[in-house]
RNA sequence: GGCGACGUGGCCAAGUGGUAAGGCAAAGCUCUGCAAAAGCUUGAUCACCGGUUCGAGUCCGGUCGUCGCCUCCA
């Protein structure tokens, strides 16, 4: 079945054909790992993952290769701030290194969490100085490059197309820009290789042909994609912000030293926004995915809350929506348990029309309104049980593992549902009653069934 | 100031020009000693104005509003 991915390069929903028959390379921009992420950020890389679990239920194999930015990545990208790996180190007085370590573990965490398949291949950007010298070199050679007081600059009026992705108005660019461009030939000029400050020493610099110093932001990506899935690959994946400035100049890199435009596709997750704002690092509320957790949800709540918008807009995210989430999912959880053991088989007209909302640009609320039509069908349990798991290859929500919590009830509460059960028999109502508010106090659900009460710990 | 996106029932959100998916919430009903849980049922003409069309949420123009990028950002 044809698969049909919006491309922001060509701004059109087009089919997706792999450049090689083998294998599908996909590229995704990383984390830089300073900070913690937060639900925002997060919420591009469960698109990503559901991108990639689409692309191997459609049976390609898929070498999926992602960057830790641990060096470069400036607090301004008028290339004038700072490292924000050295911010963070005088922050909190620890070592650079230490905090970049701490934050890769803490974002592989994050992931893990939302059931996230790991990369193929994990590349960290100070692994790979050499490359990214050599990358340089190229661009240099090719006579793209100038060098200031600060560092090696990529000139972008060389290239007749520089902006192509993000559609910028370089004119516009000039007229409107706030920033001091410094010594920069031109606004959206970028910096390859930034000289450690004269006088100080940074915690991450290395040696390279135009002086110590250390690669700028975006050479990084360009380096790392090439040396992993060659220079031009089937897809590269990031958030929307990067598509008119990051994305353009890695774009810019490629076609200075290798004479592509780095992917086939170029695809972007947008933003999460809370209340109509967006969820930032510098300003308003930071919510964690552990900001979750502790208070009480569960991770894989919100991915299903992500699954419920379409990638390619924003989705505002609120307590009462994220509610309506955790409900969904946990009726969801249990319906599915219910129905005990999967047949054999899916159903095929089901799993038909599955793969045409998946590949239609990963349409996850259809095929999430597809489970629900499911769930009421009249299918046998068996068959819609072994068609949601199949589904489940691609929604990520750990269905097949899912199982009710085993609670255990302190036996106080046991006594007291006892006791409860003693007195509907002889049909003394209100002490009954008064039996159940107790037990509801105490933090506990009762519910009556043919078979005799039930209790668990209330949610 | 420059560029761009969006505005669908209480909330979130799909939607290929042909008479509005789904989830949550709410209300009613069934079940229940009463509840809970579960099941069933019930709501929107798509910000506003004008235009194109046999026909527009879906195309064009305008108005209002919100948001994003141009500062760090997924």
């Amino acid at each position: 079945m044809v698969i049909q991915f919006f491309d922001t390069y060509t701004r059109t929903v087009r089919p997706f054909e792999p450049l090689h028959a083998d294998e599908v390379g996909l590229y995704t921009c990383g984390p830089t790992v300073y900070d913690y992420a937060h639900i925002g950020n997060l919420r591009t890389y469960i698109f990503e993952d559901i991108l990639r679990r689409t692309l191997a239920y459609n049976g390609y194999k898929v070498r999926h290769v992602m960057n830790i930015t641990d060096v470069g990545h400036l607090t301004s990208d008028a290339d004038t701030g700072e490292d924000k790996l050295e911010v963070g180190s005088r922050r909190t007085g620890r070592t650079a290194w230490d905090i970049a370590e701490e934050y890769t573990g803490a974002f592989k965490d994050d992931l893990a969490r939302l059931n996230i398949v790991e990369p193929t291949i994990w590349c960290k950007a100070t692994d790979h100085i050499a490359e990214q010298i050599e990358t340089i070199r190229a661009i240099e050679a090719n006579g793209f490059t100038y060098a200031t007081s600060d560092g090696i600059y990529f000139d972008t009026s060389k290239l007749p197309d520089y902006g192509y992705l993000g559609r910028l108005d370089i004119e516009g660019l000039k007229a409107g820009s706030r920033v001091d461009t410094g010594e920069k030939r031109n606004p959206t000029d970028f910096a390859l290789w930034k000289f450690s400050p004269a006088g100080s020493k940074r915690q991450m610099e290395w040696d390279s042909p135009w002086g110590i110093g250390f690669p700028g932001w975006h050479i990084e990506c360009s380096a790392m994609a090439a040396k992993y899935l060659g220079s031009y690959f089937d897809i590269h994946c990031g958030g929307e912000d990067h598509i008119t400035v990051h994305h353009p100049n890695e774009i810019a890199q490629s076609q200075a030293c290798c004479n592509t435009r780095l992917a086939n596709f170029w695809m972007h997750g947008y933003f999460l926004q809370l209340d109509e704002t967006k969820m930032s690092k510098s300003s308003g509320e930071f919510l964690r995915l552990q900001t979750l957790i502790d208070r009480g949800y569960d991770p894989l709540a919100y991915r299903y809350f992500c699954l419920g918008a379409v990638y390619r807009a924003k989705l505002n995210f609120n307590w009462q929506s994220f509610d309506g989430a955790v409900t969904a999912l946990n009726r969801l959880r249990q319906t599915a348990f219910e129905w005990g053991a999967p047949g054999d088989a899916v159903d095929e007209g089901y799993r038909t029309r599955f793969l045409e909302m998946i590949n239609s640009d990963l349409n996850m609320p259809r095929a999430l309104a597809l489970v629900w039509e499911l769930v009421r069908s009249d299918l046998p349990a068996p068959v819609r049980k072994a068609t949601l798991l199949d589904f489940d290859r691609v929604f990520g929500l750990g269905l097949t593992e899912w199982q009710p919590a085993v609670q255990s009830i302190p036996d106080a509460i046991l006594a007291l549902v006892e006791e409860r059960q003693r007195a509907r028999a002889e049909k003394r109502w209100k002490d009954a009653d008064a039996l159940r508010d107790q037990i509801t106090d105490a933090g506990f659900e009762i519910e009556d069934s043919p078979q005799g009460a039930r209790v668990r710990a209330k949610s």
